[in-house]
DNA sequence: GCAAAAAGAGACCATTCGGTCTCAAATAGG
DNA sequence: CCTATTTGAGACCGAATGGTCTCTTTTTGC
C-alpha cells in the first residue's frame, strides 16, 4: 500500500475505472450501510447489521474501517451527497433567483422519498448526535453550514441582479427556507402524509413571491 | 395489593397527599429518567444510566416498570406534558385568537431551554421511533395529533368570532406552525444560536397578522 | 407492636455489543 | 506463472446489554 496503485493509462483488468478490489469493496460497504445508519441510527445499527447488509464478516469490514464510527461517518456523507445534489437537481440552470430557490424547495418536497432511505439523513442524525456522538454531530452542522451556504448565494446573486429585495438577509432567508422544510418533514413523516409538505411549499411560495421578490419599483 | 389502600381522608403518616412509598417511588423514577431519555434516546439510555440516576438497583426498578419500554413510555408522557404545558403556559387567558396564537409561539421559542433538557420530547421521539419502536412512535404521534387540535381549537374559534379570516383552515395552520417552530428549533440547536427561532417567531407573527388575521371588512 | 404485604438489593443469566487477531484465500505486479 | 501483497473469514475477547429471581428489609394496616 505504497505508491504502485492505479496503473495510469493502463486498459488492464479492472473494468470499474481503474478500481482496486480493496477499494471497491470498501465503497460497497459504505454504500450498502449508508441507508441502514440513516434509517436506524448510529447506535441503532449493529456490526452484525452491517455484516449482513454487506454480506461479509467482521474482518471484512474491519479491514477497510478501524471503526463503526469511521464507517458511520463516511456514510452520512454519502447520503448526504446524494440528497444534497437531489434537492439540487437542475436548480442551476433556472436563470431567475427566486424560482431557483422554489425550485430547490420543490425538489425537496418531492423527491424526499426514494432518494435517501430513511429521511433526512441532517435531521436524523442531527438529533441521535445532538447529545452524544461529537464527531457525527459536526458532520451534521457541516452539511447543515453547507447547505445554507449554497442557499445564500442564490439569494446574493438575486440582490445583486435586483431580483431579489436587498433589505432580505440571505443567511436569515436560507434558515428560514431550510428549517421550515425540515419541520414540515418531521411532521409529514409522523402522519404519513405528504399534505404537511405542500402546505409548506406553497406558504414559502407566498412568502417569496410576495415579499422577497424585488418589486417592479422598489423604492422607499 | 387488593383493595386496602388510600387510606381516604386519612392524615395519617404520609405526608406528600396520601401517596404510597411504592407510587411515590415510581414517580420519582419517572421524573428522574425523563430527562435522560429525551437527551439520549430510547435506546442509548441503559439500564445502568437509569440505576445511577434514580439511585436503584435493577430489582428496584423493575418493581414498578414490567420493561424498559414501559419506563421510556410514560417517561416521554411527562417529557411531553411538560413540553405542552410550558407551551401553554398563560395562553388561554389572551383573549384575542391570533394573539393566543402568537403568544403559544412565544412561549414555544423563549421557554425551549431548561423546560425540558434535551431538546423537544416529540422530536427526539419521533425521529428515533421512526424507524423501529412501533410503542414510542405510536406515542409520539398520538402527541402531535393532541398538540395539533389545541391549535386547531384556537383557530376555530378565532374564525367563529371573526378574528381570523374563515378561508383558513385550522388544521394546516396548526400543521404549519408546528412545522416551522420544529424546524427552527431543529437549525438552532444545531447551530447552537437562538437566532433560527427568533426569525421564525417573526415570520410566523407577520404571516398571522398579514395573512391570518381578519381584515377589518373581509369582502372578496 | 405485630404479622402480612410491599419494596428493593443484588447475584445471576443468556445474549449481544464493538473490536482484535490469526491464518487461509484471492489478487496483482513482474 | 510465480511470488509478494492484499483481502477477507471467522474464532475469540471482555464489557455491557436488558431482564429474572431470590431473599432481606421496610412499610403498612390493624
Amino acid at each position: 500500500m505504497v505508491s504502485r496503485k492505479r496503473p495510469a493509462g493502463g486498459l488492464g483488468r479492472s473494468m470499474e475505472l481503474d478500481v482496486t478490489k480493496g477499494e471497491q469493496t470498501r465503497n460497497d460497504i459504505v454504500r450498502k450501510s449508508a441507508p441502514l445508519f440513516n434509517q436506524k441510527g448510529y447506535e441503532g445499527t449493529s456490526l452484525s447489521d452491517l455484516m449482513e447488509a454487506t454480506g461479509l464478516q467482521k474482518g471484512g469490514i474491519y479491514r477497510h474501517f478501524s471503526s463503526k464510527e469511521e464507517l458511520a461517518t463516511e456514510a452520512f456523507d454519502y447520503s448526504w451527497g446524494k440528497a444534497v445534489s437531489g434537492r439540487l437537481d437542475g436548480v442551476a440552470e433556472v436563470p431567475d433567483c427566486v424560482n431557483r430557490l422554489k425550485k430547490m424547495i420543490d425538489n425537496f418536497v418531492e423527491l424526499r422519498a426514494g432518494l435517501v432511505p430513511g429521511g433526512c439523513p441532517l435531521m436524523n442524525t442531527a438529533i441521535e448526535a445532538d447529545d452524544g456522538n461529537v464527531v457525527l454531530r459536526a458532520r451534521a452542522r457541516k452539511a447543515l453550514q453547507n447547505w445554507t451556504v449554497r442557499l445564500s448565494k442564490i439569494t446574493t446573486e438575486g440582490i445583486k441582479k435586483q431580483q431579489i429585495n436587498h433589505r432580505i438577509d440571505p443567511l436569515k432567508l436560507s434558515q428560514l427556507i431550510i428549517g421550515s422544510l425540515e419541520g414540515a418533514l418531521l411532521i409529514s413523516r409522523l402522519q404519513n402524509s405528504d399534505e404537511p409538505l405542500r402546505a409548506i411549499k406553497q406558504h414559502l411560495s407566498e412568502y417569496l413571491e410576495q415579499n422577497v421578490r424585488a418589486t417592479i419599483r422598489s423604492n422607499r
